[in-house]
DNA sequence: AATATTGTTCAGCA
DNA sequence: GTGCTGAACAATAT
């Protein structure tokens, strides 16, 4: 489940595969997942162009081209990005694969279909029609924006946290994650948190992702404090030695521990 | 072999 | 408008 960090992972892979190389050729798989362009279209829209440059906002990967176009990803639950060198046994789910001019070919898998492509050309319009709100980890995201989205608001922590109209890129994992290191109930009303409490969260947020990123980068090794490795109904907790419980928060199977998480 | 899973969107309801 | 719930989507694992 591809959230912020993970698809920041892939944008990485995809800026140390894919940059600034002719696209030689490209297949693009007609199905649900490429949206408003026709499989044909886009294929013939990025042969003979390149990237750029790659830019992120929230779980949509946004890759430029030469022609000022921009390849819009999102990675649903299942997708992925892939490169390889020789032709082998053909990949399955693959929807979008670019063979560049040195020979490299990039895939966009999705087994399960619930990520998308797009081709854009305006990025401003596209998070707009998309309500998709700020960034957590972009520079201009600050505490008062995080504290004016939250006035008025009854939700819960996690249905806050994952409203991707209020900040985007947080999912099911990570909303766990952030309250289960700042020790915080996932059903906790936002309202009925303290300023100096709504600050701890919004650290605590970008810290955990930050980490997480750099977490993901060096070979995908959590800290073992991290509840995504204890992420299964009666496992102890890794902080306190609580139990941890599952339960349906916000419509999403959410992990939390049972003794810290007030 | 039925069921849970999982992000997003949309529909429905109080 | 807000908050909540559930359905739909697809394919796989159990």
């Amino acid at each position: 489940m591809p959230e912020l960090p993970d698809v920041e992972t892939f944008r990485k892979y995809f800026n140390k595969t894919s940059l600034n190389r002719e696209i030689k050729k490209a297949v693009a798989v007609k199905s649900r997942v490429i949206k408003g362009i026709s499989a044909g279209a886009l294929q013939s829209r990025l042969t003979g162009d390149s990237f750029t440059s790659s830019d992120r906002h929230g779980k949509y990967l946004i890759a430029s081209t030469s022609k000022n176009k921009f390849l819009i990803m999102h990675f649903g639950m299942t997708g992925s990005l892939q490169n390889f060198n020789n032709s082998g046994e053909p990949m399955k789910h693959v929807h979008l694969l670019l063979e560049f001019d040195n020979g490299c070919r990039l895939a966009y898998r999705d087994p399960r279909k619930f990520g998308a492509i797009y081709f854009e050309d305006n990025v401003e319009d596209f998070l707009k029609r998309k309500k998709l709100g700020p960034d957590p980890l972009k520079n201009n995201y600050n505490f008062s924006g995080f504290k004016k989205a939250a006035d008025g608001k009854k939700e819960n922590l996690k249905a806050f946290l994952m409203d991707q109209s209020i900040i985007a890129g947080i999912g099911n994992v990570y909303s766990d994650e952030i309250l289960f290191q700042l020790g915080i109930h996932p059903e906790k009303q936002i309202n009925k948190l303290s300023k100096l409490k709504l600050k701890e969260l919004f650290i605590s947020m970008k810290k955990v992702l930050k980490e997480s990123i750099k977490y993901e980068s060096s070979g995908g090794k959590f800290p073992d404090d991290y509840l995504l490795n204890y992420r299964k109904n009666d496992s102890e907790c890794p902080q306190c030695g609580g139990k941890i419980k599952m339960k349906t928060i916000a419509g999403r199977s959410s992990y939390f521990c049972i003794n810290h998480q007030k």
